[in-house]
DNA sequence: TACAACCGATTGCGAAATGCAATCAGATTG
DNA sequence: CAATCTGATTGCATTTCGCAATCGGTTGTA
């Protein structure tokens, strides 16, 4: 891990750890997406994220302690990334970049139902969706008894309600 | 403004704003640091952005609509940069950055006992804080009696005390 | 046992962003 | 009237970005 910093300031480490037009994206996939795999992050990116970035970035986001990386059982070539407790922790900093990101920039009605729920839901709801992640990526013991639906299901379920509604819509 | 989007998720929308390594800085300056002035958020910058960068992205923070330029009274040349409602709301977004910020990345303590109240004061303080903005940016009445200490100078005098009680521990 | 599909990357390369240093013209100050 | 300060601008070398093609190895299928 790079130890040169451009100043002790919270913010500004931050940035420097966020600074750059793709690092959030991928732990967004991971997060409200659950993607685990590179393929998932490389094919599954609404965005379109190039698959050297997104090495570099991976890669980067293990050096800095956001990410870890395991063999897959299953296959010989998968790789598993698992976010970390500092990953995890950066929910209330999404759910409130997506709360800004809805009021005051063009978003689009079905990718920003997630949000929308995230923002009503509140801490609590943030909680609970940390203790989800801890679950499935840290190995801790889940929090809500088996059988409950996940917060990332939910949100997913509300997104696939908004795009079944619109393309109804448009039908109609 | 550029109106050609990688996507319209939210969290990215607000990663096209903030995903370089200084727009959010200059904010950071101009939010807590009272900063107004090019040259004063040039050479009050810790981390010592140069002036072309400075002048560009100041350029572009305008076209998204965060700050607005206006001429100083006092001096025909100088310009003073104002903050908009949309980049006074992302306070709370600062302050969580600052939280995580201190929590797992390499803070200096002086840099971070500002971050440190924002956290401690929670919504309520944001809110005051805001309005505070609202008032010296916008123009807006102030919420608060005369005379009342305002958040911002209640954080560099935290700061200040900080860096004195180190200078004393230092002599001592 | 072929063979296509898929795995996590890596490389080459042009374009864009970065950041340092020098400079600018006009306004103000001493 | 010279020095300083104002908000920038320009030139230039370096670094980063990101698209396209490709890599060697693994897996599933016929």
């Amino acid at each position: 891990m790079n130890t040169e910093h451009r100043s002790g300031c919270p913010i500004n480490l931050s940035l420097e750890v966020f600074g750059d037009r793709w690092s959030l994206i991928i732990l967004r996939d991971m997060i409200f997406g659950g993607r685990r795999h590179f393929r998932e992050l490389l094919n599954g990116s609404l965005e379109g994220i190039a698959s050297n970035i997104l090495a570099d970035r991976l890669k980067r986001l293990m050096e800095l302690g956001l990410l870890t990386k395991a063999d897959d059982p299953s296959h010989k070539q998968k790789a598993i990334y698992s976010l970390t407790e500092m990953a995890i922790t950066l929910v209330p900093i999404m759910a409130h970049l997506g709360a800004w990101g809805r009021v005051w920039l063009p978003v689009s009605e079905e990718l920003s139902i997630r949000a929308e729920l995230l923002e009503k839901g509140g801490p609590p709801l943030w909680e609970q969706f940390m203790d989800e992640l801890r679950h499935e990526h840290l190995g801790l013991p889940a929090k809500t008894p088996p059988g409950t639906p996940g917060v990332r299901a939910q949100l997913q379920a509300a997104y696939e309600a908004v795009v079944a509604r619109k393309a109804e819509s448009a039908t109609a």
